[in-house]
DNA sequence: GGCTGACTAAACAGCT
DNA sequence: CAGCTGTTTAGTCAGC
């Protein structure tokens, strides 16, 4: 305890005592460690912070269109006819609320699966890559045109407005149209850095941390390399640029203008004639996807067979003007909107923040191996791979503002819920802030079942599980061969089974001893080789054995937060399977000591789930964690549909830890490998 | 608002 | 004496 251990629990004390109380207690204590240990931050490596700049590139952009806009707008109304209605409420203002919301978010969950997967791209993949790469420069080329258009289009309207007289119906029109075109303009923007990022993390595109963002300067931002370009030509020489049929751009519509220009991030691109403005190819789409949008004209990347592909919504929509009115409607501006959008958010951060972890850890294992970064897998990293492990102090300290919002990046992993009795949805992967509650098995959640579901996840991302102590204990205790544990091997088992454990490890050391002691179900047995730790299985299926069994309003409420959440990951799942990512799912990891858990499972089903009954019988995905959506203070209640936040949902110091080197402590707690 | 569970922090004692 | 192990207490938060 006196170890590392010992400077950090009285660090960590004085910072609580200093600064703060209350539930704000653990940010504060979290922002205040961080600022304390800024000098090392954890995770962060050099593509990491590349990735953030490239990020903040794409910000800037953003930043500067939205600017525009808004600086548009205002424009119009002092200098044209003057409505003080409709400014009274000027949905335009919000706009850069659900921008902010967005933007620092580029990555979807495919293409992190795209690219944690795939380390080397086949040459198909590379064509694939550079015919996105290529459309998306199009498409910004495009939204380019599209947003001075869109710009000519405002000032007509409000011309006619005026000359019209007040119409108060217009006004809101043209600013949730405005709106939507933001929207548009960030999802180009989004897409256009996956796949900036795709090339980035295979090495393809090498994207110096000084080089300017350009507001909307696509073909700035994501200029690639000559022998990109010359890769590009060859690619889509096979292909004749039949498909420039010319656009509909010039339409008074605003509606339909936006959809036209933003249609093209996933289809079959049309070349604008306008929008050529470098020159630069006239190229059309990936045939990939260019398939399912011919019938399509208006597609877009929240729509698709009729759905609205929003997380969670899945709402059926006829054709596509339907689903504008229903995005429109039903995913406007509100918190909820927002908080889905910050879902998403720490998704992709999560995700990002794995790939960063597992080239780093490919790093080591290459340095360890000699391997020299000339290897095909090591060559596409020439920037993160190499310079990962020695730089990752300062690339992270020379973007220190790198997701400031989300340092934590709390997050789930990813399970398909198509899949089995996966327990962690993607929906849980959003919470920030202090959150107590833990999954216990009493809560019908199989730890087990969990923790072999979302394995390499735990080990490899710094989440905390969402699991009490106690469970966790047990868990550590089932899984030895013979059902006990000394102090030691528990602590190991911690450290090995989750990345989260391999820091902080004064904090959740005491922990583990504190609830080894106080409850019963945890039994000391002395043993030759010193006291082991043992596990009453009936004192533990006491714990609160009320809880469930025989509550049907619990029952209910973890129904219907089911319910609730299952359309959520269903969305997320159908637009990872959408691009035939494979899932980071037990199916692809194929760890051998899946078996031993399954077997746990099977277990720990027998004994906890009884008291559920029928609930969870299934593999239905009701037994995760559900996560609700809150904008801003996001509470986990997993049988709480109203503000379910998913077990993932992390104590915020989670990630902020302090004195947090987590190579120094992982060595400081050496894992027992013989565990199994 | 009280009860309870969970978590964190800390103090302390015993042992190696 | 340092470190580990184990126990206990206290404060806080959150759900019921």
């Amino acid at each position: 305890m006196m170890q590392e251990s010992g400077t950090e629990t009285k660090s960590n004390g004085s910072a609580i005592q200093n600064g703060s109380s209350g539930s704000n207690h653990l940010l504060q204590c979290a922002s205040l460690r961080e600022g304390r240990s800024n000098g090392e931050t954890p995770a962060a490596d050099a593509g990491a912070a590349e990735l953030v700049h490239v990020q903040q590139q794409q910000e800037q952009a953003l930043q500067v269109a939205r600017q525009l806009l808004l600086q548009q707008q205002q424009q119009q109304q002092v200098s044209g006819l003057k409505s003080p209605k409709r400014n009274d409420k000027q949905p335009a203002l919000q706009v850069p609320v659900s921008v902010a919301m967005m933007t620092p978010q580029v990555i979807t969950p495919q293409q992190m699966q795209q690219i944690l997967q795939q380390q080397v791209l086949s040459p198909q993949q590379l064509q694939v890559l550079l015919q996105q790469q290529q459309a998306l420069m199009l498409q910004q080329q495009q939204l380019q045109e599209f947003y001075k258009k869109q710009q000519e289009q405002l000032q007509l309207q409000l011309l006619q407005q005026q000359h019209a007289g007040k119409q108060p119906k217009e006004q809101p029109q043209v600013a949730t149209q405005q709106l939507a075109f933001q929207q548009q303009l960030l999802q180009m923007q989004q897409l256009q850095q996956q796949h900036l990022l795709s090339l980035q993390r295979q090495g393809l595109l090498t994207i110096q941390p000084g080089q300017p963002a350009l507001p909307l300067q696509p073909l700035a931002q994501g200029m690639i390399p000559t022998e990109l370009q010359q890769l590009w030509k060859e690619v889509t020489s096979a292909h004749s640029a039949e498909e420039t049929t010319g656009s509909n751009h010039s339409s008074l519509d605003l509606t339909t203008t936006c959809v036209s220009s933003s249609a093209p991030s996933k289809t079959s691109l049309i070349m604008n004639p306008h929008a050529s403005t470098n020159g630069q190819l006239s190229v059309h789409a990936p045939k990939r996807e260019s398939l399912s949008h011919e019938e399509h004209p208006h597609s877009h990347p929240l729509y698709g067979h009729g759905v609205c592909k929003w997380p969670g919504c899945e709402a059926v929509c006829e054709d596509f003007q339907s689903f504008l009115k229903h995005l429109n409607s039903e995913h406007a501006l509100d918190d909820r909107s927002t908080a889905q959008c910050r879902v998403q958010m720490q998704v992709v951060q999560q995700l990002e923040l794995q790939l960063a972890k597992d080239k780093e850890r490919l790093q080591a294992m290459m340095t360890h191996l000699h391997v020299k970064s000339t290897e095909p897998k090591a060559a596409p990293q020439p920037l993160n791979l190499v310079s990962s492990v020695t730089l990752s102090k300062s690339a992270s300290e020379a973007s220190p503002q790198s997701l400031p919002h989300t340092p934590t990046t709390p997050t789930a992993p990813i399970t398909p819920v198509t899949q089995g009795p996966s327990v962690i949805t993607t929906t849980s992967m959003h919470t920030v802030g202090p959150i107590r509650r833990r999954y216990s098995d009493k809560y019908n959640v199989p730890i087990s079942s969990d923790i072999a579901q979302n394995q390499e996840f735990y080990k490899n991302a710094e989440v905390r599980p969402p699991f009490t102590y106690a469970s966790l204990i047990r868990q550590a205790i089932l899984e030895s061969p013979e059902k006990q544990l000394t102090l030691n091997e528990i602590y190991n088992w911690f450290t090995r089974m989750f990345a989260y454990f391999r820091r902080n490890a004064a904090t959740w050391k005491n922990a583990v001893r504190h609830n080894l002691s106080l409850h019963k179900c945890f039994v000391r047995v002395e043993n030759v080789k010193g006291a082991v730790w043992t596990v009453d299985e009936v004192e533990f299926q006491k714990r609160r054995p009320q809880k469930i069994s025989g509550n049907p309003s619990l029952i209910k409420n973890m129904q219907s937060s089911h319910a609730y959440c299952t359309p959520l990951n269903a969305a997320l799942q159908a637009s990872m399977a959408e691009n035939s990512i494979p899932l980071y799912t037990t199916a692809s990891m194929g760890n051998p000591t899946l078996g031993n858990l399954a077997s746990a499972i099977r277990e720990e089903l027998n004994g906890a789930m009884e008291h559920t009954n029928s609930n969870e019988s299934d593999s239905s995905p009701g037994r995760s964690p559900m996560q609700a959506v809150h904008p801003v203070h996001v509470k986990e209640e997993p049988l709480d549909p109203e503000e379910a936040e998913g077990p993932l949902s992390l104590v915020t110091t989670a990630n902020h830890s302090p004195d947090f080197d987590h190579d120094r402590d992982y060595e400081d707690e050496p894992v027992n490998e013989d565990m199994e």
